[in-house]
DNA sequence: CGATTCTTTGAAAACAGTCAATCTGTGTGG
DNA sequence: CCACACAGATTGACTGTTTTCAAAGAATCG
């Protein structure tokens, strides 16, 4: 299972056998049961986790009981909430394996260390944030400027590999929109 | 001017005066009266900008000639177009000042130059940039699970001083909806 | 002051949400 | 292997929200 995050990585940065065996001695693999969670609203979020196999939902309840998802985090993508891993405070969101999923766990502490001791992954690590937000900056940008249709157009045509592995309600949510409106959007697009 | 600056990074992080001076050294003074540019779409941003007084808006515009608000930017905060600025592509956005403002510019050469030179800052720097992306998450979250009042409920409380400084309508670009329906929500919550 | 920009209002149309019912497909236990 | 349960998707009817377009008021700036 570590070979998985080793090929993600030597298609990014160079790195030494002796690096490559420094990282896996922290690594932790953990496997999760199809709907088991990874992480509950409430909990302090201590790890970085690298999805090998699987997928997750990262969500938030609001007070009315509907969950709002945040973020799909399949294969060699990372999973997790930064906000409570950097600040400290409990989690507000909830993460869901959607399908039998193996991570590799590291603990904040060990990720330093790695940092510390590879400044090329520490590198790569900081331009994977930016790249996170430069993502999550165009997602404000689709919500506040295309319509339902538009969005779910664009999701399938980024996200197809999600797009068909996850319930249409979800998507949905996703998106913002309920799931009877994605239904009839859907239809919409069919007579076209 | 640069005084603001360093007032600034004064309480996030602790300098030198050597250090201080060498930020200095590189920084430039920026300009810009009302309604001037500092970055047009398709140019490619090159520059860390650092905004020490006035305000700008950072927006793109549709197919059909609307403006869609990204982000404001104020006093102690930054400016630019990250995707831009790390992958060298064309600019999507369009930044305008929407008062009289003042920048600290820094080319990209300088500010890594610093980065390099000066550890500390360049932990700030990608702190800096985690925080955004927290922030843009939660902005994200918002969209898809708010409605428009509260959004704008909370766009008064979360920026109260941008609020009162730019017109109306572009505090409705931000949140997604048109001047029209911002209007009546304001009426609506004057009932209250 | 006059021009321009911004905000408000009204009316109609488009869009999206809710609730309840039905339909479909999948998988589990008898 | 069938029947039933369950989760997901669709549909209809209704309600509520938002957009659009046009026009009128208000505020601001040169």
């Amino acid at each position: 299972m570590f070979k998985v995050f080793e090929d993600y990585l030597s298609e990014k940065i160079s790195l030494s056998p002796q690096d490559f065996e420094l990282i896996q001695s922290v690594a932790v693999i953990k496997k999760l049961r199809k709907h088991q969670y990874l992480l509950q609203e409430g909990d302090i979020w201590t790890y970085k986790a690298f999805v090998c196999q699987g997928l997750l939902r990262s969500f938030r309840t609001d007070d009315k009981g509907v969950d709002h998802i945040i973020q799909f985090s399949i294969e060699n993508w990372w999973a997790g909430d930064i906000e409570s891993g950097s600040l400290g405070h409990p989690s507000k969101n909830n993460i869901e394996a959607l399908e039998p999923t193996t991570l590799l766990l590291f603990s904040s502490k060990d990720f330093e260390m790695l940092e510390t001791k590879i400044p090329v992954f520490k590198d790569f690590v900081t331009a994977l944030i930016s790249q996170s937000y430069i993502a999550s900056q165009n997602r404000v940008h689709d919500n506040i400027s295309m319509n339902s249709e538009e969005r779910y157009s664009k999701f399938l045509k980024t996200y197809p590999q999600i797009a068909n592995r996850v319930p249409q309600h979800m998507i949905a949510s996703y998106l913002g929109i309920s799931a009877e409106t994605l239904s009839r959007i859907r239809k919409q697009i069919q007579k076209k």
